[in-house]
DNA sequence: AACTATTTATAAGA
DNA sequence: TTCTTATAAATAGTT
């Protein structure tokens, strides 16, 4: 549409390309805004010329649509719910690795006394299971270990 | 461009809006192609309609250019850099998670006779740590506690 | 889903 | 980039 008509294929002279590119995007968003506004419909455009410039456009923030998106196929980009989960599966290891480090008798300094006897009980406790266990599985499979 | 000039705000005839959403989104489709063959750009476009069905186009594949819109976005929402975090903090998590429940004495069925010789000692080994930590800390504080 | 009168977008030129 | 303008393209209302 416009004084002659142009093949579907890049641009070759880059002053050309750089034109149309600007005129083009322009017109691109302006009929973004308008399907969003007249069909009541959630849009999200994003494009990156051939310089790498973004330009978008969306009717809500791009994070909602993005989040939509990736709603719709659950299981392969679910970027809000696994970043959310990132959080706290973050923190869950850290106790984890806090908790490990103290079993393991490293950075006892860092806990209180009340701490400390809460974890000495379940050493205690462990230590007994670990024990009785052994002696269950010595008997169950009949194998000859050598004791400490 | 048709018969007559419209406003631009929500069609309120609800077919005429079905009508109309389905014309301009092929040619919102359509244009975004253009723009990125002539001007060698990427483009990506999501469109829910108001019914919430999805209609998407671009360039090369959606995730691509989420990834390199992500990537303007360093901090915020660094997608792929995330879920790959993700994979390798709950496999870490997990291990951590079978230790832990190593060492509170559950599952000890799962470990062999040789683990659960390794996890005796270390046991040991805690216990006394964590005895000798107290004894220190209760000199240290000259704090008096009922020591069972 | 087609048609078509009109409006709109835009290619080329300046 | 911006303006102009001839022309191509999109589309609103109609059939």
């Amino acid at each position: 549409m416009g004084r002659e008509r142009i093949k579907l294929k890049k641009i070759e002279k880059v002053r050309a390309r750089h034109v149309t590119s600007s005129k083009r995007r322009k017109g691109l968003i302006k009929k973004a805004k308008e399907v969003s506004v007249l069909c009541d419909a959630d849009v999200g455009l994003i494009t990156f010329s051939a310089t790498g410039r973004l330009f978008e456009y969306s009717t809500s923030s791009m994070k909602m649509i993005l989040k939509k998106y990736s709603e719709t196929f659950t299981g392969i980009l679910n970027i809000e719910a696994d970043i959310e989960d990132l959080g706290r599966i973050k923190e869950e290891m850290q106790n984890n690795h806090r908790t490990l480090r103290h079993m393991d008798g490293e950075d006892l300094q860092e806990l209180t006394m009340q701490e400390l006897q809460e974890m000495e009980q379940k050493l205690e406790v462990g230590l007994h299971r670990i024990r009785s266990t052994k002696t269950k599985l010595r008997r169950r499979m009949l194998i000859d270990f050598t004791w400490s």
